[in-house]
DNA sequence: AATGAATGAGCCTTCATTCAT
DNA sequence: CATGAATGAAGGCTCATTCAT
């Protein structure tokens, strides 16, 4: 099974059409406490309480509360990255289809934001586990090494070519790129959630800021 | 008493000078572990195996092992911040010390990625577990909105008058920074800890990177 | 309903022609696992696994996990006493079919012996459990005393009046009787089953130990 | 270390000397509850209940609840072979302290039910779960081998060099001697544990039976 | 100050059993 | 009949915390 492949196979895992009712709230439950109190923290009958089922019940569809965490977690990080997989991606930037780095940068920023707002307690859970789980980390890792970065690199590289940005590695540039949105998304979402946030706006300012920089000059 | 005074006295707390021995090594092995495995994650009796002291001897010393957690982290954090309160911090931005933003970005990022070096695993701790513990969160947010954010701002607005950065709002800018230093720091220390990495010159370049942005036009 | 028809009763309830194809698995998977696990150790979801039925088919036909223990057992033993019912079993030995103790041991061992071999799962099972049911112990108790040890009784005193065995207590001549035999069974089927035995040759020098013991004095 | 020694060893783990009173307890309990319902059914919650202990309690003393088998189990059989493993055990028989097989016989037979006596409900837990557990078996099956069944082999050939005893293969001298011991002691505790018993006697006639059977005739 | 035995609540998981489909 | 999802009690075991020594 290709990568992609079993990226679609990951996602249609949690379409909730192929779910029981029971396992739904399960689910819900389970993101709302992990979220809340940590993979750690939380107690499986806790979770069952929330759900309104047994405790038995859980078991029942997850063979051990680590299945349950992967069982949330994966099929949500697997459709984030998705994106990255599908044959349009680069291409539409090779054939000219974004001129520019900044509106590649815009649109995927964006798109990609969107599925944040929605997903936010679920990449919660994933961005606080992480590092204590390798049955977590390293599939994650691999995926991101062998194609997001790839293709991001040659992303990078094309609009290198083109003079459009400095020559850094395509390491570096990534980096800073992704950090700049990512140091958008945490506080917008983890600390200051309730603030109201004009996101279009914000992200047109980090781009320009990415491309341009504080001092402002084109 | 005061904030700066708190800060101090905070500090204080963790000169080694004032643990017994078994102290020292009681806080040792709980930063070992509560940074490997999570505050949640990690066992009191696990912490006074590795420590070397009987089980009852860490309750002796911190109350409960929450207090064992806030006996860690808090005065690191303290000291990671304790330079914003210093007199002198502010000072020598408005009288010409630093002539432009990208100078004393430069030295602040490079004296705190020293500090951070040092301490990266009670960071590591507090960065994971601030999101759980009300604790942790509350002393900390009202610290840095009423000081650092505060001093930093009008930092900014100092090089803003002067016609050095542009006119976002100090807010966002200083997110724009931050997260740049801090998208190289986590990485840098989370992930890929044991690559070699040339400090000095990666800040140079995310300081060059604040300014001017990818484009590279001065 | 007397005795003899109660045995026959049982009996008949496991003769496989009345029982459906599953039922037939499930005791099967049963006698498997109480035999290597023990009746406590077993689980009925294992039980279900191991027969190829849901959890719920078990239920349906025992109503309880103990009555599946006792329709295991109760037949087999029940099958194993029956032949000291028949009519003819003290008969024979009156009407001089056997002219001595050992040529009628001789016999009884080896037929029953034959049982042993082809039921010893199901009687383990019977062993083990016997100390822990009341069930199990108390219906087998009283078919003892009241029938076998009561037949046995009188061949053993047929026996002493002709003086072919010594006037012990027929109670120990037959524990003395028994126990050499049992003493045979138990490490031949149980310790050492992969072992080549020559059952026939064995048992007839157990049969002469019995009679004559280890001075081999006739 | 060699296996008298390790004998030795094991025996002292069970001297109550260095014993904490509720370790005493838990011991006392757990044979008990073992004994009267079987290793996999009884509940660890059972047994401290019924030694007046907390539940965790337990586990201080025993990592596992089959340490705890094996702590009770271990040393009392252990001190069940220990005769055969001191020097003068063999040397006894050889230098004619023993002129007949069963002379040496009823000796061994009333010591060694002494201990018995004192010792049923935990010898009741061996013979239970030693067909369940491998750490059960496996030591007391080399231990047997390696030692018991060596001697015993040497002593049964002694005799039949003498002439006392017949010359069948010493293995099923030895399981025809030991049967009927066996076959004496497991009604006697098992079954009619409250039936009035004169040891003695019994077992003079068991080793009168043993040498010259059924039969009588010497 | 330090110990480590003792605690009992709480942990994750499995159990025998029920019942709607 | 057979299923397997659902149950909640009970399982073995770990936890943070206390306290007599």
């Amino acid at each position: 099974m290709s990568d992609s492949e079993w990226i679609t196979e990951l996602i249609k895992d949690t379409e909730h059409a192929t779910m029981s009712d029971k396992q739904r709230k399960i689910l819900e439950a389970a993101i709302d406490t992990f979220s809340e109190k940590g993979y750690s923290g939380s107690s499986t009958s806790e979770i069952a309480k929330k759900a309104g089922v047994a405790e038995g019940t859980i078991f029942r569809h997850y063979k051990t509360k680590k299945e349950l965490l992967l069982a949330i977690v994966t099929p949500t990080v697997a459709k984030f990255v998705a994106p990255f997989f599908i044959k349009s991606f680069a291409k539409e930037v090779f054939e000219n289809e974004y001129e520019r780095y900044e509106d590649f940068l815009r649109v995927v920023a964006k798109n990609r934001l969107e599925f944040v707002r929605k997903q936010f307690p679920v990449l919660k859970i994933f961005i606080q586990e992480i590092a204590f789980h390798d049955e977590l980390r390293e599939p994650f890792q691999k995926l991101f090494a062998d194609h997001v970065y790839e293709k991001f690199k040659r992303i990078i590289e094309h609009f290198q070519e083109k003079g459009e940005i400095i020559s850094l590695p395509p390491q570096t540039i990534m980096r800073m790129t992704a950090s700049s949105i990512i140091g958008y998304i945490l506080p917008r979402f983890l600390l200051f959630s309730d603030m109201d946030w004009d996101d279009e706006k914000e992200i047109d300012q980090i781009v320009e800021f990415v491309m341009y920089g504080l001092s402002g000059r084109k």
